[in-house]
DNA sequence: GTCTATACGCTGATAGAC
DNA sequence: GTCTATCAGCGTATAGAC
């Protein structure tokens, strides 16, 4: 993957977002995108090779935060502070990209795309098991798809749209804790509760 | 909307659903379905006008069992039946066409073309009003949209694809209200019991 | 970086034979 | 109900000038 950052590049993955959030991947061609940007569909492909290009250089940066998230889970000791780490992690990562979480989550291209690299195959499973642990009965895998469902998919809600990112955060962390019936955090920063403390922003 | 139901109707409709729910709406063509139905795409056009005229001959049954929803909600007097009668309608929904709900929730050209349509509109208003109460609070607007989202979401979910329709649909329910904190149904024991369970409402 | 021009396959859709 | 044949338009992608 390469990553050079070009301000019209940015211009072109910003719109793309815009757009596969909007009409899906599919129902997004070129033209809407170079017509958004004022420019011509030969403009954008100066930049990227193929769509498909465009699809994984703006998935890449969450896909990346996703991968922190679970490898700063995995190094926790205790089960509950790995659940723990990665719903904070996942939480935060859905606030600070709404629409890029959900269109991930829900867009059947990116779905296909996906499915076909083991390493994010891997991830997924990563995740996963830290969230549902190992050999987890009915009720857990259900809670989990749930929480997963529900986080990811939230972003593209537009009732949720006039909530500032704190707000959206401490509910969404709030609710999803309840929803795997973990202990309520403290309102602010404790000394006994490990976990957002230890990863950087 | 025109309902006749021929066989080979009903057999667009069921190939349809299914490319729908792999490749997304924009993303299945009538080439796709004709070749899934080992016909042509005259043939498909024999049945429908257009392809919108299939995906809304694909989620009609959908909506249709939504509106019953939400009229039998409304018809409760206490707020809570009212809750626990939507809650348990989009769960029996949501079982009963998996695939079909996770589609209409997240397919992008369904949501553009629900868009377009009042009735439909206000149909999601009324689910949102009975869920949520009038005048609801920020935690509530929150476990609304994720209530929502991981319900109709989690029918494409591949983890959940062994789990028989029974146990889904008590989970599911279980689930939800735990996430809206209302007390759990007498049915089920808090806690997670193993071993049998009580027979369907 | 952006443009014009072009290649060519596939799209949704129609007409008319069987 | 299904077929063959056909259409205009748009899809992704490329070549080469400025």
């Amino acid at each position: 993957m390469s990553r050079r950052a070009g301000a019209a590049r940015e211009r072109v993955l910003a719109v793309a977002l815009k757009l596969f959030a909007r009409h899906g991947v599919a129902g997004t061609s070129l033209q809407m995108i170079a017509d958004e940007l004022g420019v011509t569909k030969a403009a954008v492909y100066h930049q990227f090779q193929s769509k498909e290009d465009i699809v994984w250089a703006v998935i890449a940066p969450a896909l990346d935060e996703l991968t922190r998230v679970a490898e700063a889970a995995e190094a926790r000791k205790r089960r509950s502070d790995q659940l723990g780490a990665v719903l904070s992690g996942v939480v935060d990562l859905v606030v600070s990209h709404r629409r890029l979480t959900a269109v991930i989550r829900t867009d059947p291209t990116i779905s296909a795309l996906m499915r076909e690299r083991p390493a994010l195959r891997a991830l997924e499973a990563r995740i996963d098991r830290v969230i549902t642990g190992p050999d987890p009965d009915t009720e857990t895998v259900v809670s989990a798809a749930m929480v997963s469902s529900a986080l990811l998919a939230v972003g593209m809600d537009p009732r949720l749209d006039g909530l500032d990112d704190e707000t959206l955060r401490r509910h969404l962390l709030g609710i999803a804790r309840r929803l795997l019936r973990l202990r309520p955090l403290p309102r602010s920063r404790p000394g006994g509760v490990p976990g957002r403390d230890a990863h950087p922003a």
